[in-house]
DNA sequence: AACGCGATTGTGAACGCTAACAAGAGGTAT
DNA sequence: ATACCTCTTGTTAGCGTTCACAATCGCGTT
């Protein structure tokens, strides 16, 4: 009954504001914002009777007066690129979990393109929302000299980077991710190991390229078959097209697990047996890698996990005032059926 | 210069507000309010000026001060379950798109379990944000009551449902695509069809088994193999283990294409040959889908336009609005390599 | 000449909240 | 008792915008 003549206040009047609740409460506006705030100085019995009021009433503070006079929005920006990705949306979904547990709300902008313009348009947008920090999750190259133009006055985090003077960063090992993979043939046997890389001008692109060349020259072998696609599994179709035929290498690091799918339709189409007569080892771990034909040896990121700990580091950085610094999340890596000792 | 002096004027750097262009306009701040607000009643001259000043100061309205008055927040909240999947990842995205392209923010909120409950908390979340309509991807049949049951007084659009009194709905024609698909099987010849269908508490799981027995049935065909899976490959997977040894049908219409891969998985691994001996068609054409062993026949959604629709039907209801309706947009059949005619 | 009317511009008052300061109550030390 | 704390509560003044209304201007009509 309480709550029907809630209902009914709701659908003929406006919403109930602090001194509703004041006036009910017998106390000023301004107890009751404290109580609503959780300041220290409130007597207990006050407290009381504000909560019940508060209650009764149904109040909820209103996020645009205050953000009026704070500054401040209770809101993260998330700015993305491949939002649709199974990383990148997991990302997002770690993001906001982490964030709404915080009390934050998850603001988002995805970009259509990547370029210099977009990322400061949609930094602009999130300014108007006076947002209190921005995620970003644009995995490439040219996302950290971009934002490092604008200086906002409030905390960036770029995922999937290192960070620099200005933005926070954090990232799964690429190095040792590509290390695991590398090694892992290694181990079985192979010594020669191709490389189809993602493209080049992006961040995990090169970092798995580089990763792997370093991985095989320490262990004195040869880097010198890679191939670029474009993390498609249609790219990967066409590499392994060609690669079916001129057949150099035991074994292939690939990029991602697309391309991996499209590499292994491929050679299927063409005959050679995977792991039988090529290895191939794939990187993220997306759920349907171990459904592949045949089951697919890759590198775990958990991506989730990782936008979790963006928002460890944007809370802390919003609270202390904390400048950039580095996070890195582990990888590791899945052995399935791609994978066997060279013939 | 004259920015500078302006600067030192307030000691300090605060962004400048309607006064501080109205000032240097030599107008009041409520013509300046007029100019960005597109209001008629303008002359040339005058908006020449403060367009000029507004440039000048860069001038950007706030939009808590804007919010708090009007009550509104330029804000649509979109409230998702399974967000992180191939469908509604892009059916997001076409909503952001939509969305900011008409000037909205747009705001997100994950449920981690669907439920009554965790509905109606997401719901509150976006009350005090005071979004101005939300949009709701929560593929579950029990989305629509639990939704009913809050009368927001804000548009509310219902993305996979067909919307009831107070909801509206936007979806892709669940029961066209499944006609396409056992159509498909039913002309290549085939007499005994099977479904894998997906779970019976989602809206399209319902919706895709109904449409297989209807289907079959006008065609004079029995439906009586149907086994439930819950979307994942490893389900896909199960059933295949299963279904490989007692093979009743010659033919299966599977609920999604990860079910799907994971059959594919289990036939190849028990010497059943995909299509010479069991064809296999999906739903939902995720772009690996062509690149399965073998590439998948499937049943195309365009969950990125299903998101543009529903920004379409959201505008409406709040600028004229507009009561519910319901919206669908048609699927596609996509014919590769998973069929054939019955042995 | 007086009037009226639309178009343009200005004036004050909200919107609901928090920050800063003021004031009162009650206790302790001088 | 006086002064002086600390703890709690109240008062006032914005935050930057829009809304409702008032005022002014230009111009055609009676």
């Amino acid at each position: 009954m309480t709550q029907n003549s809630h209902m009914t206040q709701r659908n003929e009047r406006r919403l109930p504001r602090l001194e509703d609740v004041a006036d009910r409460a017998g106390v000023s506006h301004q107890t009751v914002s404290r109580v609503v705030n959780n300041h220290p100085n409130v007597s207990a019995s006050t407290r009381g009777k504000v909560e019940a009021a508060i209650a009764e009433l149904g109040y909820r503070r209103n996020t645009a007066a205050r953000s009026l006079v704070t500054r401040r929005s209770q809101t993260i920006g998330v700015l993305g690129s491949e939002m649709s990705q199974y990383g990148p949306a997991n990302t997002l979904l770690g993001v906001e979990q982490a964030a709404r547990d915080a009390g934050y709300f998850v603001s988002i902008a995805a970009l259509r393109e990547v370029s210099r313009e977009a990322i400061l348009d949609a930094t602009m947008h999130f300014l108007d929302q006076s947002v209190d920090g921005i995620v970003v999750i644009v995995p490439h190259s040219e996302t950290l000299a971009a934002l490092a133009e604008v200086a906002l006055g409030i905390p960036v985090v770029a995922v999937g980077t290192q960070g620099n003077d200005a933005v926070s960063g954090v990232m799964v090992d690429q190095f040792r991710g590509t290390e695991l993979a590398v090694q892992h043939l290694i181990d079985k046997g192979h010594r020669r190991i191709g490389h189809i890389a993602g493209p080049q001008d992006w961040i995990d692109g090169v970092a798995r390229a580089k990763g792997w060349r370093s991985a095989l020259q320490s262990a004195g072998l040869d880097a010198d078959l890679l191939v670029e696609g474009d993390w498609s599994a249609d790219s990967g179709y066409q590499i392994g097209r060609k690669l079916a035929e001129d057949r150099t290498a035991t074994a292939l690091f690939v990029g991602n697990d697309q391309m991996a799918l499209g590499l292994l339709r491929a050679f299927n189409e063409a005959g050679v047996r995977v792991p039988e007569d090529v290895s191939v080892v794939g990187f993220d771990d997306q759920p349907e890698s171990g459904y592949f034909t045949p089951p697919l040896t890759t590198v775990r990121q958990d991506f989730k996990e990782l936008g979790r700990r963006c928002m460890d580091v944007m809370l802390t950085a919003i609270k202390e005032g904390k400048g950039p610094g580095s996070t890195v999340v582990e990888p590791e890596l899945v052995v399935r059926k791609s994978t066997s000792a060279p013939a």
